[in-house]
DNA sequence: AGTGAAAGTACAGCTGA
DNA sequence: TCAGCTGTACTTTCACT
């Protein structure tokens, strides 16, 4: 894994703004323990190899008006390369589609869908989803409730794995 | 909707730092056409409000050597309110599972984890999930290849659909 | 507008291969 | 010795009143 080259304090630097992402430069160095410029430093180098891809601000989707979320599996009539890339060409077309995933296994998409209303949502449904070429199958799921949405990646596990391996 | 509480420049303001939450305040206020105090205001309120949950960067899960991503589906033997919560509970605790939401229709929730390979996956799911009290059925699904994760909502959609309304 | 703090730069010293 | 990282000193820019 390329995390081996990652020494403590980057690891740190990346769990501590994953955590909170707009933590002033001298905040992040006191906690990681070195002073102000390195960490800065680090954080840039971070970023340019990729593993910062970005910051975010992590908006309320209920306040702002998005009241549903749905769970779409999606199975296709053709599993060609061509066909599966046409159909994830549109999935990054579509706004509602916040996730897109491809599977193995029965189904071939997992799609992970926003909307403000119910009505709404089945528009896109009956109007771009289900009409749109090479689709077979569609199953939604709505979400009744939220139960865990964590940001990222568990960065105590990473350790514990690094210390197991050492 | 509770958007409606929210002006032009506040919706401006979240879609700016939803796009780059690491951006400078000076940088947001040109961006929105404020100048800056004011637009530290709004950022502070809308913060306070719970329109903004917090900011997050966004790491490469590969990069740092979570090479696996899985969905779950999870039946349990009893709906009931307690079992529910008592399951939620423990997806809460374990940190391979990212997400966990509650469906309608035949599964009842729906679990995103990551894990650094799939032996350790395979792992949580005998020895953690498979093994959890109330647990039914569980089907899993790898993710072949990401096709789009886009973080938070389609700030278009909402601006669409207010123009609509007025 | 003005003050105090943080970001970012330049440079010099330290440490390990 | 030399590369790489660190910390101090300083300027510019930003946060906040």
């Amino acid at each position: 894994m390329s995390a081996t080259r990652l020494d403590p304090i980057d690891r740190k630097i990346l769990a501590e703004l994953q955590a909170d992402g707009r933590m002033t430069n001298v905040e992040l160095a006191k906690r990681v323990g070195i002073s102000a410029p390195p960490c800065l430093r680090r954080v840039r180098t971070l970023e340019e190899a990729g593993y910062i891809r970005g910051y975010h601000a992590e908006v309320d989707a209920r306040e702002l008006g998005f009241e549903v979320q749905v769970f779409a599996m999606v199975g296709l009539q053709s599993q060609a390369e061509s066909d599966l890339s046409a159909f994830e060409a549109r999935c990054r077309e579509w706004p509602l589609v916040r996730e897109c995933h491809m599977l193995n296994g029965e189904v071939d998409f997992i799609l992970k869908c926003v909307a403000p209303d119910l009505s709404s949502f089945q528009t896109f449904l009956t109007a771009e989803l289900l009409t749109s070429p090479n689709v077979g199958s569609v199953k939604t799921s709505l979400v009744i409730r939220g139960t865990k949405d964590e940001p990222g990646v568990p960065f105590d596990v990473l350790e514990n794995r690094l210390r197991q391996q050492a």
